[in-house]
RNA sequence: UGGCCUAUGGUGUAACUGGCAACACGUCUGUUUUUGGUACAGAAGAGUCUAGGUUCGAGCCCUAGUAGGCCAACCA
């Protein structure tokens, strides 16, 4: 047996690297940093499966912590869904943090740093400091509260915490270099004055970090290892391996941070801003839309907590900038409801059809398997008549040889029931085909074994009996964008490409046993689909969401 | 006009410096099939952005160019 020997991902190499020189496995550790300010996405799920992959396979411990520095965003109502989502997703954290847990830390090290002259209180407006950073071409100039005293540092630092300034008024600002070729080095603030309730301190803090200065302390704090993170955020690596040397580090372990490139799935948009401006001007309904590439709304859709995991590994993670297929998601939901899916019947677009020489108040109840990929899934029951619904587009009164289905003259299988044959059509007045008449093989029974039964057909279509049938609603959805990349157009914006008939609500129907069926229960429709119970669900309403259809060679022929 | 990051089939990810590049998705062909699904078998599709250089030998190293991305919130 040979072994096919996955290769490492450059992270996975990093940290091979760091192992044989100055790291011990047992310091290994990592963290999942969501800001609380909004709902997770796909995108996220690929930095949670990233970082806790990486938990599970070097047995080290992942933190889930929240980032949770600017109070004018945040709500406990996304810790709570961030939370949900990374559960779902199947993996559990080490130690439940926040940023807020480390405010007095915090201030303790900054005010270290004024003492040993790293930083200062500005007092200037926020546009005049802008104007003193200079642009990537010019060198800034240092502000003239550069060279306030330790003294006098240390008084409005004190003061501005407790809310004794005005708000807005000063800042803090590490003391670095004006000039530096980095935009970031040039005397960044560290801190701004915020007369605002936090979702956990309260009121205990006036004064709030910011990024920089937060993120690097708290993963030296719960001394991370690798701190990974995306690719905007290289040109600020330099400023937190600058404030990990400024402030008292040495003996402890120093986090490495490490970036890689985000995701960016086809068709869709995958930032906050552009998610949550979709659900304020009512494109989709809410922040799980089915629609929405949230990991709510895949949820939603029907996706499974394995498909994206097994979706996050075959993408891999690198450091150019990607667009990946939706067709690669679509392929991992497909694979996972394909082993696990129970196969029903339900038709979309029904139309009638009349076995003529089937027994007027005859039923039966036929035997069918639940999944053919899956034995153990087993066998049930469902109900034939004489009156059936079909999909109207398996049905053409004159067909070409390529038409497997049924036509006037030819036989087709109805699945798990008997071979019928197409005679005749009714309409209506407007031409429009209103019932099918067929005749059946009463011999031709599935399973049966008689000779009749064995009889090769082309075509086998599903059913539904019009007697027994449930009523359903089915919402089928498609791509919620037109273009493959609708936030990079220069001049167009990702608004503009937003596709008209990403949903399309129809009325079904389904066998009779799915009554019963919970709300994001996941069924295979025959023929067409994999479809779950949807949330809207009701005692006498039941809707399904289709979370993606099967591949269909034949409609790719027609198109 | 500055700095930083990146550049391998349509898409994404590989290739421990050395045998004109592998895997997955997608595309196309067949076989099987009571799902035009699944499964199975197979095919097409890149000569690794360009130009130099180092080397016996470069997709991997160096230089320059080109292209794309990022950087001047009291956002993260």
């Amino acid at each position: 047996m040979s072994e096919v020997k996955k290769s490492l991902n450059f992270i996975e190499q990093i940290i091979e690297e760091d192992l044989k020189e100055n790291y011990s496995r047992e310091q290994l550790k990592f963290r999942f940093p969501p800001e609380p300010n909004g709902y997770l996405h796909i995108g996220h799920a690929k930095s949670i499966c990233l970082n806790f992959g990486l938990g599970e396979k070097y047995g080290a411990p992942v933190n889930l912590r929240f980032d949770d520095t600017n109070p004018i965003k945040e709500e406990q109502e996304f810790v709570d869904s961030i939370k949900e989502d990374v559960l779902w997703l199947g993996f559990k954290w080490d130690k439940e943090c926040y940023a807020s847990d480390y405010f007095q830390q915090l201030y303790d090290w900054a005010v270290q740093m004024i003492r040993d002259g790293y930083a200062y209180v500005d007092s200037q407006p926020s546009a005049v400091m802008a104007e003193q950073k200079g642009t990537p071409t010019q060198p800034g100039v240092n502000s003239p509260f550069r060279s306030r005293t330790i003294e006098e540092n240390l008084d409005l630092f004190e003061k501005m915490k407790n809310g004794e300034t005005e708000e807005g008024v000063h800042v803090l600002r590490a003391k670095i270099d004006m000039a530096s070729k980095n935009m970031l080095m040039r005397d960044p603030v560290m801190y701004r004055s915020l007369h605002k309730k936090h979702h956990r301190t309260g009121n205990n803090w006036m004064i709030y970090p910011l990024y920089d200065w937060a993120h690097g302390q708290s993963d030296f704090t719960e001394q991370v290892s690798h701190s990974l993170c995306t690719l905007e955020f290289v040109m600020h690596r330099e400023l937190y391996n600058w404030f990990l040397k400024v402030i008292d580090t040495k003996d402890q372990l120093n986090p490495k941070q490490t970036e890689f490139a985000r995701l960016n799935l086809s068709y869709t948009v995958m930032s906050k801003r552009k998610l949550a401006e979709l659900v304020n001007k009512n494109i989709v309904s809410s922040w799980d839309d089915p629609r929405m590439p949230t990991i709510s709304g895949l949820r939603r859709r029907g996706y499974t907590p394995a498909s994206i995991r097994k979706f996050a590994e075959t993408i891999g993670v690198a450091k150019r900038d990607n667009v990946i297929d939706v067709s690669l998601l679509e392929f991992c939901i497909r694979e996972d409801l394909n082993k696990i899916a129970p196969r029903v019947m339900g038709v979309l677009d029904p139309v009638k059809l009349v076995i003529t020489n089937y027994q007027e108040e005859k039923e039966e109840w036929l035997e069918t398997e639940n999944n053919p990929e899956d034995e153990s899934a087993g066998t049930r029951e469902i109900p034939f008549s004489k009156e059936l619904y079909i999909e109207r587009e398996d049905f053409k009164e004159e067909a070409n040889r390529k038409f497997f289905r049924l036509s006037l003259g030819k036989e087709v299988r109805l699945k798990s029931a008997y071979i019928i044959k197409g005679e005749k059509v009714v309409k209506d007045e407007n031409g429009e085909i209103i019932e099918i008449h067929c005749t059946y093989d009463s011999q031709s029974k599935s399973g049966s074994g008689t000779e009749e039964s064995l009889r090769k057909v082309k075509g086998t279509l599903h059913w539904v009996s019009v007697k027994h049938a449930v009523e359903a609603e089915i919402r089928l959805y498609d791509r919620l964008f037109n273009v493959e990349s609708p936030d990079t157009d220069k001049e167009k914006s990702y608004m503009e490409f937003i596709n008209p008939d990403s949903l399309q609500i129809v009325r079904g129907y389904v066998e009779p046993g799915l009554k019963a069926a919970g709300v994001s229960e996941k069924f295979q429709f025959q023929r067409i689909g994999y479809f779950n119970v949807d949330k809207d669900t009701t005692e006498d309403k039941l809707v399904f969401n289709r979370t993606v259809a099967l591949r269909d060679s034949w409609g790719k022929q027609n198109q």
